[in-house]
DNA sequence: GATGAATGAGGTTTCATTCAT
DNA sequence: AATGAATGAAACCTCATTCAT
């Protein structure tokens, strides 16, 4: 019973959170994160302000969780895609489709990653947490093994370095999202990935 | 004789100017655009806050015109790099050369560009110029067109359609550049374009 | 019997009473009255804040409480120490050394009285509730009287108006437990009360 | 003629820092530290709050100057009345004399001196400055040597240790103004410093 | 009766911009 | 024409207090 107590507590707490965060992320990625007042973020949220604080040390805090849980998420699924026993085709073909499925579904925060990821350390003082780093890092290297791997058993030929293939690969692909961001009619996401996948498959001089 | 000293001041003039976007960007590339104060700008380039106000009307004008004019000498160098008698393979070498040498010789520039182009409107609330979108598209044309003309005339096979190698190629080139600037030792830029071109150019799978 | 439950929770109430005074006390005589905020107390002294709140109408009315509190507990020890038969002279002693002793024993509640009666109405907006003062004045009438008698009956010279040896007494204590609290070490407060007394008793001049 | 002009903002600089002390000092004075904003103070100054900070680099700043600058004043005065050829006496006098004067003149800052050198850290997070409270324990000594001077010379019995009576002394010039302070009518401070000094100079036992 | 989550007024501080000199 | 002191709106954040559970 207590424990029922409880846990109602918690789940409210964690809905609060969650409430917060999409007001924040909204926000964020609609107006960059120093055009957004925590005021702002309270008010969308439909939150007085100093709960804003109860969940949240302070703005850049807000900003840090927000970044890493919705980071955390696409990891996730990234890795998923790229993990199991399929070949090393079928597995670049799930990246790319898990990226347009997770891009389509959290179009705000793309941005917001996209931003992070690249535009870098224009927004906190502090820079982008040291953790999300090491992770895009860690991903990109398990990216660079399914190249290496396809190299060695011989699916690929080795036209390029695995590392520089696997930063080529997640480039294109959100130079494709981040066009499709931008105008989804005129540059819509394909729906086949070899669309994308065949400028790394198909050789392109004769 | 007035035009003569008519000239002097505009030459004068215009070398403050360079003087206060040269500082701009410096502190911009450094710190990104919200932290850093007019103030600070007006310091570091050693004039006075309002003299900085005759120049450029508000913050954002500085920046704005900063981003445009810096962008224009980017610009002028893709275009001759890829303008000329040469074949399409040459251009694309050449185009990935002057990308390397001009982002050599404008590091500080580089940041502050690849975050406007992909980050996005994050600094601006207006967001950026659409003048410069435009040109970034038009540009984008033109670097499509080579791969179009090399197709047509057999140097390139059909892998993709011309507009999405093109983004394709840019995106790359700016991850490899991304790389470089964030561990200039762990990721040299390559010397050679088909180090790079070669993911596009060579076949990957058997 | 309902008697007897009332008295219980009485006697319970009481002891919570005690203990957020206790806290209170502690906190704010370490970090002055603002830099202590009621979260705080309630935390230190294991309540709920809206317990606290029960008890004091608001942390202004918890202050005053507290300072009237642990007065009247010195008021009651002081008066005691110059009540009786003893001579004038005895009385000065054993208010000096009573004194000396609630001080020892009350620590942290000096810096709080000693800010309060000298440096007066800083931390509350409304000052030193008036009772105070006067139960001080009282206070210090008595002790005048003490002198007053005193030179009545020849055992005083009448070196100055009786109300002002009082003060002066006063003061001279304070001072000497001031500096007994800022560096106890260097300046430990005499165990003899005729150290301080002396500077009354005898005289000054040849 | 630079110079002239370079010297009039300094003498309207000077002016304006003077005008924000004396408001911060009148209200700190009523109010207490914790009890003013910078709001007010600004209002008070007839200035924008603006304009506040680029004097002082934030609230805490400014108290210490105020409290530095007004203290030295007061320091500079006790050190004049007890210096020069006067025996030690006289210089007792002067001391007490100065103190009346000083305290008269200056009304608003008695209040605060006394709150800070006594009540102690109850306003500022980091205390009083270290500065002050060397300072003041400097003028004890001196103030303790005219003391022992004067027992040495057979002027003063060695009735108490020398540091001890300068801070007793200290202590009730401070209780006879903080009477004053309270209720001037009914606790005038004496004319004659005597009134005062008597209590140490004669002595109380037959 | 006890709780502590929620509130929001109000405090400190920054900085883009203006304008008198 | 150049200056930079003055401005004050608006941001971030705290904490005394309330009230639904």
């Amino acid at each position: 019973m207590t424990d029922k107590k409880l846990s109602r507590r918690e789940r409210e707490k964690c809905r609060q959170r969650k409430e917060m965060i999409a007001a924040a992320l909204s926000l964020f990625s609609e107006k960059g994160y120093h055009n957004v007042s925590m005021q702002e973020i309270a008010e969308t949220a439909e939150f007085a302000i100093g709960t804003l604080y109860k969940f949240f040390q302070n703005k850049e805090d807000l900003y840090k969780a927000l970044v890493m849980e919705q980071s955390e998420r696409f990891e996730v699924a990234f890795e998923a895609a790229i993990a199991g026993p399929a070949d090393e085709i079928e597995k670049l073909r799930n990246f790319v489709r898990i990226r347009r499925d997770m891009c389509r579904d959290n179009l705000p925060f793309i941005r917001l990653f996209l931003a992070e990821s690249k535009g870098a350390s224009f927004n906190l003082k502090a820079g982008l947490d040291a953790d999300l780093r090491k992770k895009i890092d860690a991903f990109m290297e398990k990216l660079a093994h399914i190249f290496e791997s396809g190299m060695e058993n011989g699916r690929f030929q080795k036209i390029a370095d695995p590392y520089s293939l696997a930063i080529a690969l997640d480039s294109v692909i959100d130079a494709f999202i981040l066009l499709w961001v931008e105008s989804p009619e005129r540059h819509p996401f394909p729906e086949d990935p070899d669309v994308i996948l065949n400028i790394f498959f198909k050789g392109l001089l004769n």
